[in-house]
DNA sequence: CGTAAGATCTCT
DNA sequence: GAGATCTTACGT
């Protein structure tokens, strides 16, 4: 078991954007068939609540919907275009309709294929549907601060492919490590 | 039950 | 710039 500086549910139970941020630099640890695949994420979108229209969960609490209002350190993990997978991280607390989507990684240990873009992140990482509700604080399938942590500045924008959402389209809820190469778009 | 649209990616 | 491909939500 090597879960060493695994995230605890208290760092997911709060204010989603505050999550978004902190969990930029954080190891996604995925042991898949034994092998510790592992990656740094360098990317991340907030989908903050039921008010905000570019999230699944302004529909309310559907079949869908439902790992959103969940309790926080679990994973939303769904199919999209029929095609690619996209994987979130339901925070604040039980009720709350919120999750921070992964938009890119950096490799970091038995990574294969590129990683810049949600779709691209989770097939190079193993993760599809039958991740969606995975405890966050299990064995196999969690999220860890690096055993050194670099200084690095966050640059904070509008949230992609979200256009259908009105105004909330340009609500300023992408953030990204500062220069890094694996960010999936500028 | 039919259908429209989607938090994307790849190739042309 | 368009096609792939299928789940979800919603209207009839």
């Amino acid at each position: 078991m090597k879960t060493r500086n695994r995230l605890p549910r208290k760092f997911y139970a709060r204010a989603t954007e505050e999550v978004a941020r902190d969990l930029l630099g954080k190891h996604l640890v995925h042991v898949d068939g034994g092998i510790e695949r592992r990656a740094r994420i360098v990317e991340v979108e907030a989908y903050i609540g039921a008010h905000d229209l570019a999230s699944h969960s302004s529909k309310g609490v559907t079949p869908r919907t439902s790992i959103m209002y969940g309790p926080p350190g679990h994973a939303y993990v769904y199919l999209i275009y029929g095609m690619h997978h996209c994987m979130n991280v339901v925070t604040e607390p039980e009720g709350n309709g919120a999750a921070v989507l992964l938009r890119a990684v950096e490799p970091v240990a038995n990574i294969e294929g590129n990683t810049r873009g949600p779709g691209l992140l989770c097939r190079a990482l193993g993760i599809d549907k039958r991740f969606n509700g995975h405890d966050l604080l299990s064995e196999d399938f969690y999220i860890a601060a690096p055993p050194r942590e670099e200084a690095f500045s966050i640059v904070t924008r509008p949230r992609i492919g979200v256009a259908y959402a009105g105004a909330w389209a340009e609500a300023p809820l992408r953030f990204y490590i500062e220069g890094n190469g694996f960010v999936s778009k500028k």
